[in-house]
DNA sequence: TCCCAGATGCAACAATGTTGCAGGAGTGAT
DNA sequence: ATCACTCCTGCAACATTGTTGCATCTGGGA
């Protein structure tokens, strides 16, 4: 699906700097940080402006984001098209090239916690060396 | 155990502050940033120090160490009299109160990488609202 | 006692997250 | 088309955590 598209179905309006953004972050399918996203975008852009783009994109359900093992917290973009994707799985981080993958196949399992508490999501980064960082 | 039996166990100098730390995160049983930590530290404690001998604890397996869904790392010490505490276990986040309990009773679920990748670790967190600030 | 590895305190910096504010762009009503 | 209003953006500024370097101090072994 498109990004504008997208955009619209939240009626967010669709601004260059959104789009690209979906654009990108649609385009790796991987939970990418601010710095990664900027990366990709023209040199100018400003960094409160990704980070409140980031955010926006967050708090209307347009994606999931996911802390890595740095403590910063990556943003990742499924296409809605296929069956939704509510962020609900486990993630892989490889320490030694940095990336981070959906692990789109698992399920968190049902945690236990103290009576009279309520929880509302899950977290999981399982966290090693990556395939093509092991050759 | 005392905390310098677990100092000298593992062959580090025991000084106060080492003591003193350890003997925070000891009494307290729950993951504590380093923040938490130094509220009960006398006035004139050093954020340096105090992180430098965090690290060393974990460092030395002393402690385990989660992140919490704020991006910062809590530190844990389970006393080791008690059977093994690997840390490999679930944590339970409060997002009003901010206490992040251990649910050492839990076991980090098998997750599927990757052909080629090797799993490091396992970090999950629960978040939500705990039973006392349910009320 | 002397020496040295190790511990501490302080300055300094990087990265991320976060807010305030002013100016600019787009939208809808008149 | 104009105007008003909302929303978006860019920039400054700040907080927090993590991290390193360096000078100094200390404890314990030779
Ligand atoms: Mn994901
Ligand atoms: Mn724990
Ligand atoms: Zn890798
Ligand atoms: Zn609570």
């Amino acid at each position: 699906m498109q990004p504008e598209t997208i955009l619209e179905s939240k009626s967010i309006r669709c601004t260059p700097i959104r789009q690209a953004i979906l654009e990108i972050l649609l385009k790796k399918g991987c939970p990418m940080s601010y710095k990664e996203v900027e990366a990709f975008l023209p040199e100018e852009s400003d960094r409160v402006t990704i980070y409140r783009t980031l955010s926006l994109l967050f708090r209307k359900g347009i994606v999931h984001r996911v802390m890595d093992m740095k403590g910063t917290w990556r943003f990742c973009a499924h296409d809605p098209g296929i069956s939704g994707c509510p962020g609900d799985h486990a993630h892989f981080e490889c320490l030694i090239c940095g990336r981070m993958d959906c692990l789109t196949n698992t399920c968190l399992p049902y945690i236990d916690v103290e009576d009279g508490a309520v929880v509302k999501g899950k977290h999981m980064v399982v966290y090693g060396v990556c395939s093509l960082c092991m050759k």
